[in-house]
DNA sequence: AAATTCGCTTGCGTTTTGCAAGTGCAAATA
DNA sequence: TATTTGCACTTGCAAAACGCAAGCGAATTT
């Protein structure tokens, strides 16, 4: 059902095939800065995703190693997403594209804040953020 | 024609709603890492672009500010595209993602050999070809 | 027992993609 | 000069993906 075509042996298309579009990544970002891993929490993000398409990117994600799914601990009804190491070793790519937005848009100010952080010592907020999501 | 729609003011989102998806930075790793520059040149990469999809990517990175188009030295009939200011600070971003890979694909010898260098000493890597490209 | 929550799935109309062919202008060739 | 070739697109159309609303089964709450 979810088979993965890779275009070219290029790194740049082969991980597009994976999460090259307009809704992938900003799931990862729930997972990463938001903290959001339900289904429902996904469904209450700013940018407002269709049902269906989450299904299908979760499911896409899950396929390639991105994510996985848990039992929720306080209820059978709920399902726990998280990234895997392999999900949490996008953080690098996810920084630089924040810092690419932050020069061409104006950001909201708790983005900023963050950013400065950033910006103070890259490698360090990394390697704090890399534990805390494991 | 080319309608911008930002979904939401999430430095990922904003970004994802110019290059997010299957082919848009692939048009900017061409100009980044191949030195092709013509409509031509885009044609030929690996991945096979169709050549409307082409023309309506080169239009929505041209009007986004990535890419300008010039006129070709050698005749009339040709096109160069080049990266802007705002095209090369994506550098940072695509060596990430040369960096994922390498982690979870095979990539080919000669890039695994330009991520060595990168590896070596990631700012100078950038520095240097941001000069290069400018 | 009934209603609500949760994580999806289904149907269906609209938009985007992918492929092939065509167009107009510039340049090379005859 | 006439014709052919090359280049940068554009157009038409079928197929796939998207977006919205509704539905559905299992778990939880009332």
């Amino acid at each position: 059902m979810m088979e993965i075509k890779k275009r070219s042996d290029c790194p740049i298309s082969s991980s597009l095939d994976i999460w090259g579009d307009k809704w992938s990544l900003l799931i990862v970002r729930d997972l990463m800065f938001k903290k959001q891993c339900t289904y429902g929490d996904f469904l209450k993000s700013d940018e407002k995703i269709a049902t269906n398409i989450l299904a299908s990117r979760l499911q896409m994600l899950e396929t390639n190693g991105v994510i996985i799914k848990l039992d929720h601990p306080e209820s059978k009804a709920k399902v726990l997403y998280k990234l895997t190491q392999k999900g949490v070793d996008l953080l690098p790519l996810m920084i630089e594209i924040n810092l690419w937005a932050d020069k061409y848009f104006t950001l909201p100010i708790e983005i900023k804040s963050m950013l400065k952080e950033v910006k103070k010592d890259k490698d360090a907020f990394i390697k704090h953020k890399k534990i805390e999501l494991l």
